[in-house]
DNA sequence: TGGCGGTTTTGATCCATATCAAAGCTGCGT
DNA sequence: ACGCAGCTTTGATATGGATCAAAACCGCCA
């Protein structure tokens, strides 16, 4: 049960069998128990605004289940998406008492909160909080560059490429299994919103989606879900040289 | 003289003259004492590249003078400026021992490096540190966020116009000259830099800025001294929501 | 079973920006 | 003062993706 929610302090302990990220009993210590204390669950139904960008935001949170999407929008309508956030990533911001982003649930969400003046507090104390929000903060602002660079040199074909191989990856490494075989996954994205994902118009989505489809980069049953027969090739298309989004 | 070097670990105190980010001699803490014996200065020429992807990197460092960037870069060739590195601020990934960027002075540069292995010690010690640098990245990934809805969703127009408000008001900040003025200064980039930084072409860069001057939003002596008659007016060109780049 | 809203695809056309090419400008070394 | 290299501007043309419009699909509720 109490899954996600440890995360945030879990320190790597070398010959612990869970991967990086995932709770681990053996790593339970006082901070943990602290936690446990100012913590408290929030659920949300698919396409439910959980804060606007300006309101006041008095905790931080991981998410349990669910995925939500950082925006941000212009007077005029424009959007782009900033964040994306799976199961495990941290949103909120120590130090800040607004959100700058729409944070909103794309599908249903349960988050774990905390609020956010003793978390603080708890940071002040204990240096192994500060340190690991660092290390994953750091992990998101290499994931928003590997983005900029999609978002400005990137072709509509190689921006999806990306997209599916980053939640193939992402999706991959969540089911724990690591068989090399075809993946397989629910695009948990709206054609829409991966336009705003990926600075692109939504029939622009389409119609490359479609093409990857015809030239048998992926599979498609229905509209959603999705099979990667060959992930190396959608990596090529993808025209990254990186060894990719391993956190959005 | 020990200036910038300081700031990583400043904290601000409330009654002190000085602006955030800057020297405050009224901090001056064990910490810094301690700081002070791991530091060591480097200078570049302009154009030098300081550090490739993929180089390992042992020290991380603050800009003390001049201006680097951070670009990442295709196969085949095409770039994308992540980053932009103004005087105070920092570079380097605890916890990382591989650039994950080009890091590249621009101009002539002088940083203040501090060997990893100490200066990560040291965090694991002093929460102030790991606070304050965790405070910087935080603010680092708002600024990314910004530019990754410049780069998906601005014309070339509002791209050129953001860049330079971004420009003059951290120029401004550094000046502490906080008048309210036409602001002037001399832009640190060539036309491909700005292209490189914006997803555009020096050729569009060059036609934009050349658009702009002849609207009246910008006024040039010469190809790189900038005079910003009216702020406002820029900023509305540039289609900014938000209070904008006070960090790059 | 049928209709209806939301999503997705497909088609036709347009336009902002890229691309290719050449000429102008500027500063620096000799 | 001259010439050269690196920037920058300007022009002509091409094109990838946007835009506008309509049809197809899909699940869901009455």
């Amino acid at each position: 049960m109490a899954q996600h929610d440890l995360n945030i302090v879990h320190q790597q302990c070398g010959d612990c069998p869970i991967r990086h990220r995932a709770v681990c009993a053996r790593c339970e210590t006082d901070e943990l128990q602290q936690l446990e204390e100012i913590k408290y669950y929030r659920s949300y139904q698919a396409g439910q605004t959980i804060i606007w960008s300006g309101d006041r935001m008095d905790f931080v949170a991981s998410v349990v289940t669910g995925i939500a999407t950082l925006t941000q929008t212009m007077e005029d309508g424009r959007r782009q998406m900033v964040g994306l956030l799976l199961p495990s990533d941290f949103v909120g911001r120590p130090g800040r008492d607004k959100a700058a982003y729409d944070v909103t649930a794309t599908t249903d969400l349960v988050m774990c909160c905390f609020r956010k003046k003793p978390f603080e507090e708890m940071m002040g104390k204990t240096p192994h909080i500060a340190q690991r929000l660092l290390e994953m903060t750091l992990d998101e602002l290499d994931a928003a560059r590997e983005w900029m660079l999609l978002l400005g040199r990137k072709t509509a074909r190689e921006k999806i490429a990306s997209l599916l191989a980053i939640i193939a990856r992402r999706d991959a490494s969540l089911k724990l299994k690591t068989q090399k075989g075809a993946l397989v996954f629910d695009l948990p994205l709206t054609r829409e919103e991966m336009a705003d994902y990926l600075g692109l118009t939504l029939e622009t989505v389409s119609r490359q989606v479609s093409a990857l489809k015809r030239d048998g980069v992926i599979e498609l049953q229905g509209k959603r879900h999705v099979i990667i027969p060959n992930l190396d090739r959608l990596i090529e298309e993808a025209g990254d040289d990186s060894d990719g989004g391993f956190l959005i």
